[in-house]
RNA sequence: UGGGGCGUGGUCCAACUGGUAGGACACCUCACUGUUAAUGAGGAUGGUGAAGGUUCGAAUCCUUCCGCCCCAGCCA
């Protein structure tokens, strides 16, 4: 594509409009960007404007002496005022990037009124007013960064579930009642007074879906309308769920271990430029690579111990006990076996032992917490009804779920991605909310 | 929902034991041909989250309310 466009330029005699990311291939030639003033920088009769187009920065240089036209409508122009610049690309040690524009032509397509200055400075701002001005913030550098590795992860994450042979398919938004009965739900009014539900997972939908295709997987939103106001929750999120049929809980642990590392190596290998943006420390991320280490619930209840928390059998682990395991390890950490009583009700139980469940959590390095959730799931009628009534489920709400045990019934697994969580800690952002577009949290819908 | 913290110009902060609310940035003008959140000089704008109380006097002390942040719980 790159090379397509020199050419043609080459041939023509015409210029090139290229991005910002591009410009490295067109050192000494004249070529025309699109895009942002992001700042302006002036010494006497010369200016320094950054241009940015989503892509990058680029400095440009504008000399009086040699364009007075493009200076004088360059000269005072306001942050963010959108213009298209022609000039010529150099190598230049002295710009940010190593290379610049002469910028011999700029046309202002709109200016930004002096009388309503951009909001966002290069300066430091607090984090309330810059999530009231969300819709402007993504335009910095670092906000654009975590973007773009956001779409990186979700490409990695995608080509490799569909080179293991997984389907993408869709779970819906609207549910009818709780696929887990625990976590609180957002009602809405749905037609003619019925009452519906955003989803807070699609995973049992998926798991129909995996008895009709084999091994599939969902992205999505999904909803929890909980009372979480810590840095590692939003109240909508996205997740990447595979289910597939056949797939037991050995291979659904080596699935999720794949998918991770894959993902993180995608970021490192394609989005080197936005980890350097972020000025991430990536040898923490270069050894993201299978195997992941595993440890049982029980040894992770005497790893605590041992580093002097209380933990004992039957707790579940919070924030404080994530730590201290993840820490314990260079990579992410798979803990499983975790007891029956504190897991969800489709998990399958241990045939050796059944008050362990066949359920795992995979968590991040660094405090960024569980970024996995999975399990082997019931595929016994009987074992899932019991499991319904002990949890106190409405079983009418959950035929259609019993009816795929009771035609053709196999053993089955699947696992949660939080898609936020984990590019939160490739990112190293202190908080999650920064990772989406526009996040949605307990006290904020705005912007 | 508990525990802790914080609310001061558009933004980021300062203001002693209660004593005239101030600085920087942003905006405008001028100077400067290699700036790196440029720098220097000048200018205009504009604020104590809300209500009540104590006091000669409240940003500061008290009460209530509102908003936000962090931690825990729940979870991805």
């Amino acid at each position: 594509m790159e090379l397509r466009k020199m050419n043609v330029a080459n041939e023509t005699g015409q210029m090139p409009a290229i991005t910002i990311e591009q410009a490295g291939n067109y050192d000494g030639q004249e070529v025309i960007l699109k895009g942002w003033l992001y700042n302006l920088r002036q010494s006497g009769k010369l200016l320094f404007p950054i241009f940015r187009d989503g892509t990058g920065i680029i400095q440009g240089v504008c000399a009086l002496k040699e364009n007075p036209e493009a200076f004088q409508s360059l000269k005072g122009l306001t942050q963010e005022s959108s213009v298209i610049v022609t000039g010529k690309i150099r190598a230049e040690k002295r710009a940010p990037g190593g290379y610049e524009i002469g910028v011999s032509k700029i046309q202002i397509v709109q200016k930004v009124p002096e009388s309503t200055p951009f909001p966002i400075q290069l300066k430091e701002h607090g984090v309330d007013f810059l999530l009231d001005q969300r819709h402007l913030w993504i335009r910095t550098p670092r906000q654009a960064a975590i973007l773009r590795i956001r779409a990186e992860a979700i490409r990695a994450a995608r080509e490799f579930m569909d080179a293991q042979g997984y389907t993408l398919t869709d779970a819906p938004m609207f549910t009818p009642a709780a696929c887990e009965g625990t976590s609180t739900l957002f009602e809405v009014n749905y037609i003619d007074d019925q009452k519906a539900y955003l989803t807070q997972s699609g995973q049992l939908y998926a798991e129909a879906i995996a008895m009709a295709l084999g091994k599939v997987y969902t992205f999505g939103p999904t909803f929890r309308a909980e009372r979480s106001k810590t840095r590692r929750h939003l109240t909508e999120f996205w997740m990447l769920e595979p289910e597939a049929a056949y797939v037991e809980f050995e291979e659904i642990m080596t699935l999720g271990e794949g998918l991770v590392s894959t993902i993180v190596q995608g970021v490192l290998k394609n989005k080197s430029r936005e980890l350097e943006t972020l000025k991430r420390d990536t040898t923490k991320l270069e050894h993201v690579k299978p195997p992941f280490p595993r440890i049982s619930y029980e040894d992770a209840v005497s790893l605590l111990n041992k580093n002097g928390n209380p933990a004992k059998f039957g707790d579940d682990f919070g924030g404080d006990e994530e730590t201290i395991i993840s820490s314990s390890f260079d990579r992410p950490v798979l803990i499983h076996h975790y007891p029956t009583s504190i897991k969800a009700f489709y998990m399958q139980p241990d045939a050796q032992r059944p008050e362990l469940a066949l359920a795992f959590d995979m968590i991040a390095p660094e405090g960024y917490g569980e970024i996995i959730g999975g399990s082997q799931r019931i595929h016994d009628y009987d074992l899932l009804l019991k499991r319904l009534h002990e949890h106190k489920l409405p079983e009418e709400a959950f035929q259609w779920y019993l009816d795929l045990r009771r035609y053709g019934s196999v053993p089955h697994s699947g696992f949660g991605l939080g898609l936020e969580r984990t590019v939160a800690w490739i990112c190293g952002t202190e908080h999650i909310r920064e990772v989406i577009p526009f996040p949605r949290m307990i006290y904020r819908v705005y912007p």
